[in-house]
This record gives C-alpha cells, sequence and structure tokens, in this order.
DNA sequence: TAGATTGTTAATCGATTAACAATC
DNA sequence: TAGATTGTTAATCGATTAACAATC
C-alpha cells in the first residue's frame, strides 16, 4: 500500500463533513454502513479509504469518531495552518478570500496582489492587498509555498513563473489556463467549466432516460 | 460503447481550451499527438476520448479544428444557451454572476435569490436578485431546469427542496454540504475542499520523494 | 510511394466490489 | 454466546495503454 488512490483522497473531505455532523449530534462512534447510507456509497469503500488514513476501527463496534475526525484532519493536513497567497483580487479572489471554510481546514491566506493600484494597501476581509512588484519579498519573508491564481487566462502564466521564481512549491489554479510549471512545483486545477461539462453531459443523459 | 467515462468527460473542456488557442494561432488541424503535449496526456487517451463525441479523424492529417470545438461543444452542450438561477447572492454568488466565461459555455444565470432584502430589486452584474419567495415563479415562468447554489451549509437542504418543488432537474452545489435529493434530479458537487485535501496531499508527496 | 496518423482490438493497470475469517 | 462489524485476500469491473492494420 503505497500512496492513495486520487479518488480515495477526493472522498476524504466528505466523510469529515458528516462525521462532524454526527459529532454535534452527540455520536461517539460510527460504521462504515452508517457513513455509506448519508453518501450513498458502499460500507466496503469506506473500509478501504479509512485504511489509507491508518486508522483502524473495531470489529462489532466501528469507529470513534473522534479518532477518525483526527485521523482523517491530519492526513490531509488540515490539523496545522499553511500559510499562502492570493493572486488576482478579483470577484472570485474576494469570495476566496472571504471564505471562512479555509481556516478550519488548513488554509491561511495571508496576503493578496494585484495590479489594480487602487486596491494597494487596502485590507479584504482582513487580507492585506498588495501590488504584484512585492510578491517575491512578502513570499521569501513569509516562507510561503503555496500560491492561489484568480487572475484571468491572459495572466495566469506570466503569474505562474513569478510564483514559480519566488520559490512558491504548491499553485492552486482557478484559472481555466493550462499552466506550465517545473516538475517540482505541484499543481491542483480548478477549472469550472469541468464541473459545468459533466452537469450538463448528465443532466442530457437522464433526460434521456428513465426520467 | 455506451455514455462517456467521467474521466474522458472531464478532459474535454481542456481539449477545448487549447484548441481555441490553436484556432487564433490560424491553425486548421490538429493531432492527437499536438494537444497530448500541451496537455501533457498520451495521444491514445485523446483519441480514444475525441471517438466518444462522435467525431472522425482523417489518417495522416489528424482532426479539424473548427470541426472537432464545434463536434466537442455541441456534445457538451455549450453550443446553445441554458437558463439557470442562482440562489445566495453572496461574494462566490456575486464572482459566479460576474464570470463571463459561462456565456460562452452555454450557462446563462437569468436570476439570483437571496434573503438578503437590502439586495432584492438590485442588479448584481446585470443579473437581477429576487427574495427567495418569488423563486417557484421565476423558475416556472422562465422554464428554467438548473440552479447553481451558493449559500451557506446551513441553508442548503431547504434551499434544496424548495428548488426540486419548483421543478429544477439540474442543481450545481457550492456548498460542502451533502444535499439530498430524489434520483431524477442531478446534483454535481463543487466543493473546493476537495481540491484543497488534492493539493495538500501532493504537495506532501513531493516534499518527502525527489523533490 | 513512404510516412504519419487514425481507429480498432487486445492487454494492462488500478479501483471497486465481493467473500469471508477474525473478533469485540 | 450470537450477531455485527472490521480488515484482508480474491474477483470483477472499467479506464488506460499498447499493438497494429487501414488509409490519406
Amino acid at each position: 500500500m503505497n500512496s492513495i488512490p486520487l479518488p480515495s483522497l477526493r472522498r476524504l473531505p466528505r466523510y469529515l463533513n458528516i462525521l462532524e455532523s454526527f459529532q454535534i449530534k452527540g455520536k461517539h462512534t460510527v460504521s462504515a454502513t452508517d457513513i455509506a447510507e448519508e453518501l450513498d456509497l458502499k460500507p466496503i469503500q469506506i473500509r478501504k479509504d479509512m485504511a489509507f488514513t491508518g486508522i483502524v476501527g473495531k470489529p462489532k463496534v466501528g469507529y470513534d469518531i473522534n479518532e477518525l475526525i483526527k485521523s482523517i484532519r491530519s492526513f490531509i493536513g488540515w490539523h496545522e495552518n499553511t500559510s499562502a497567497i492570493l493572486v488576482g483580487a478579483g470577484s472570485l479572489g474576494t469570495a476566496l478570500m472571504g471564505y471562512e471554510g479555509f481556516l478550519t481546514r488548513g488554509l491561511r491566506i495571508e496576503a493578496a496582489f494585484d495590479t489594480d493600484t487602487s486596491k494597494h494597501g487596502t485590507l479584504i476581509y482582513d487580507t492585506p492587498v498588495y501590488p504584484m512588484r512585492e510578491l517575491s519579498k512578502v513570499v521569501q519573508r513569509k516562507n510561503v509555498h503555496l500560491a492561489v491564481i484568480t487572475v484571468p487566462v491572459s495572466a495566469a502564466q506570466s503569474v505562474t513563473d513569478t510564483l514559480v521564481e519566488s520559490g512558491i512549491k504548491g499553485i492552486w489554479n482557478f484559472s481555466p489556463a493550462e499552466i506550465q510549471v517545473p516538475e517540482q512545483v505541484v499543481v491542483k486545477r480548478e477549472d469550472l467549466s469541468e464541473g459545468l461539462a459533466v452537469l450538463f453531459v448528465q443532466m442530457q443523459e437522464m433526460k434521456h432516460s428513465g426520467k
């Protein structure tokens, strides 16, 4: 068992969501079947996925909810804060800075950068906005390794180059651009049009089936 | 060959991105190898994916770019406008309303709904905002089948119920909530924390490998 | 023509699911 | 104890990749 399969990894945050709701309800243990019912998955898949995070359940009892939450969160790296910067303080960038959920999921946006001079020196949801030329300095001073890109497609590659030069190791790319990076830099694409394509085709298929 | 595999479907918008950039450069044909190089995929995978959209290439020549774009766009359903409403005109909802890319991808947000009375009657990027109680009426009058949800987790299920009652057939859910719907309604989750989990773990793996 | 590229058929790979012994 | 639930080992399924004949 080497590294976790991507589909399993993607399910982990969903497990957390419902585990936390169980926790709020005062439950202390949970079985794979309980989770599977909530998410419309098979219990065996839950057990397999859980195994990747290293947690061990008890036959007949199930898993300890607190332990399970802790185990998943630390597997994902959500048990501690990771600093990030955000480039492109437009409407999407602003929305992301305003999303409190990131804080409980290990992501702390320390600073934002934008070309719009009218934004420089301002705070957006407590996050200071700087001019682009400050980027390298801030990244290095704050020892940041992660960047969120919310710039237009036309700017994505040049921003990426600047980020890589400054020492950024991971990029969360919200632009639909296909950015090129050296192989030691991780890029996670977050292209909304992928989701839109899936939704459209599935609706089409539903229409032409049992309905 | 029944319906397209999900991974293939998710790659189609990426093909479109780079096909359009080829088109702008004045190219007329493209081979699977050309596309594969841009996206870091294998040519055979491109050919398999293309086959699902129904397009036929010419040996030795490749695919006609205009035809390919048309073929993919109409396969996804991006060749015509689909009306949608948006529920939750907060910062994320606002960002989505302001995203022009949706218009070229078949999605037209006709109206937004929010509980905040101060927003009622206003326009956000040309989209009118209505009180929640108007929802059913607008959905039925405009014959809308698709809804975008950008409300807090706590409101997601009740909003979903209202949407389903009004006759909505597809939901693009940007809240991390696990909403329950009847089986003839399609839900596409767009939970950002999934992407965050993938990014964090991949960065971790990169750190503990060749670096 | 010869070489490049497609589309098809078969092989491989990886994820999901099933079966079941272990156990609290 | 008996029944429920885990974790492991094996079987199945589906997507990716390889091989190659067809062809412009």
